[in-house]
DNA sequence: GTGGATTATGTGCATTGTATAATATTCGTG
DNA sequence: CACGAATATTATACAATGCACATAATCCAC
């Protein structure tokens, strides 16, 4: 049950679709949490039975109907208790590193081609982040006006570790592609580990 | 499919049991993957009816038995054939980001907690894979002789890219744990967020 | 006015995570 | 030595998630 806890996270700050829901998730918290329109779908239909978040059906001009969530004050309370449980394990599945720690069993060029797939994500990811980098309030709690003199507010901190950390991988994986292909001048025939 | 290819390649450097495979998973691929026992367990079931691991029950003195499982040929060119596919997917659940992106929900000292509690886990993990990476042989290929001569083979690149992503996360933690603390002394009434 | 892109919601099935069970064996402790 | 605790080993039930696909409305371009 924590995909729900970041539903509610998302709807604490204004009532949303489930569409726009996946949407922002996948671009604006993609460092820290993945998922998919199914699941969002599916986690809104339960909250909604447990009384957590409400509905109301919209209709549009330009698009098919609309269901707009927003979070009830039992929703809230949910939120409220599972950001303060510490402990929570962190989860991920990273293929490329595999890919790279078996790598020799496959031949260097096209090691160098699935770092190189890493890379366009990356600078992708970076790039969506570090524009929203400068309008934090739309992910999390509005900016005071006086932040910059005051210090940070924890929800750009969070954007902070985002953005930091996908430059981390952007410059390793500079690093290693330049490495992998060194070694593949040096000697075409070589898979890279004499 | 992908935990059954993470399996596949643990057991191409040697026959292992599911006990085995799931705690060297956890400690020396924390970094790139996470899983559990009972996930470890169903997969070698699965591969073992696809033929693509056999195993060999052996009775044991001083534990109960074991069945320790080994690549079939089959198997080996299912995990060169994944190896070599771009464009897979990463996937991510970092709580402890949400718990600070939505943070002045919470109250600061909560928030520290949390932190820290993070920070341990990162720590813990860092002392496994340090103590680990002088020993790349034992989770990848074998070390050539000259290999710190000729440049770092590829297994070793996916450990060092472990490595320093700790300590990048360590260090980051430590940073923004100083600055929570010093807005605490400031002001112990805050939320952090005026 | 058909075909493709975008918005919007949903289902089915395979995979994974969490909790728990069951069994063997060792080890400390009263 | 009897007892519970710790560790090794395998496994299952149920809930949550990921992936592929279905469906429908609206818009734009040809």
């Amino acid at each position: 049950m924590s995909l729900s806890h970041i539903i509610l996270g998302m709807l604490h700050r204004g009532p949303q679709t489930g569409y726009d829901l996946d949407k922002q998730i996948n671009q604006y918290i993609h460092y820290a949490w993945t998922t998919n329109r199914s699941a969002v779908y599916r986690n809104l239909h339960k909250l909604r039975d447990l009384d957590l978040v409400e509905f109301e059906r919209v209709e549009q001009d330009d698009s098919p109907d609309k269901k707009v969530y927003a979070l009830t004050d039992k929703g809230l309370a949910e939120l409220k208790s599972w950001l303060a449980t510490p402990g929570l394990e962190r989860q991920t599945r990273n293929p490329f590193l595999i890919q790279l720690l078996w790598g020799h069993l496959i031949d260097l060029p096209q090691q160098i081609l699935i770092l190189e797939e890493r890379l366009s994500q990356v600078e992708e990811n970076l790039r969506i982040l570090e524009q929203r980098a400068n309008f934090p309030d739309q992910i999390g709690i509005p900016l005071p006006k006086d932040a910059l003199r005051r210090g940070l507010p924890r929800n750009a901190l969070s954007l902070d570790y985002g953005v930091r950390s996908y430059h981390f991988e952007k410059e390793w994986l500079q690093d290693t592609l330049a490495l992998l292909k060194h070694t593949l001048q040096m000697d075409p025939t070589s898979n890279g580990d004499h």
